[in-house]
DNA sequence: TGTTCAATTGATCAACTGTTCAATCGTTTG
DNA sequence: CAAACGATTGAACAGTTGATCAATTGAACA
């Protein structure tokens, strides 16, 4: 059918399964974003921020102060979510306020939160 | 109103915006599950497998030769997935089959793709 | 214009993560 | 029971990540 892969040496691979699901899936280049996208929400601090940022509108001071964390680890982690376009920001003289970008998030972490809470 | 913290120097904090969002705010454990859980889906490999199962349930040999990849690093990611729940399998003879446990994923992963296609 | 102060940035370093390799487990079958 | 084979596991190593520290930017104001 097709040349096994240098990576398996099993013989029991279902070659129609995995063409169809080659085949189905969604793209690599669309995937690799996805995942990154999801990196940038996996990690705590930013976790934090955007949870906080779903209350309110927040200066990276007040962020800081709420996360008992200095400004400029949150600034880092601020740059992520940017970057990601999860953020924006305003400027209010020497300060830059903080909010979410659109409602996806939101939408996300229910669900996320629906995941964990699940009963085993 | 309440002494300020060690980690920001700041003068501007808006006492009573980290006062609400403190009270507002998801607990901290749960924050951390739902970080984690982002982190599963947040590589590549994870990511890739997640949606291979979207489409049929498969064998570790399936998705080693699916994602060019040895069974060693897909049982290994398979692993971190099962910890998470979001993977369920059956045995049959010598083989394992892999499927999503849950609708959950799948819900993710659409708004996941709604907000990286989203136009700038 | 010089000072102040919130915010950002770059370098550094310890901690973590993912893949590989070798060894082992579990089930089937001769 | 021993061999075969799909799957799992543990150790090791390279690559990545997040917090810290010091230096810098940018806006306000005296």
């Amino acid at each position: 059918m097709r040349d096994r892969l240098v990576f398996c040496d099993c013989e029991t691979i279902h070659d129609d399964t995995v063409e169809t699901v080659r085949e189905k899936m969604i793209g690599d280049s669309e995937l690799y974003d996805l995942a990154d996208f999801f990196k940038v929400l996996g990690d705590s601090t930013r976790a934090k921020i955007m949870c906080a940022l779903d209350v309110s509108e927040m200066c990276v001071c007040d962020l800081a102060a709420l996360l008992n964390m200095t400004k400029s680890a949150i600034s880092h982690q601020l740059r992520s979510l940017r970057q990601a376009n999860l953020v924006k920001f305003r400027r209010d003289g020497k300060v830059v306020y903080y909010a979410l970008s659109d409602d996806h998030v939101r939408d996300i972490f229910e669900k996320g939160l629906e995941h964990i809470r699940e009963p085993e």
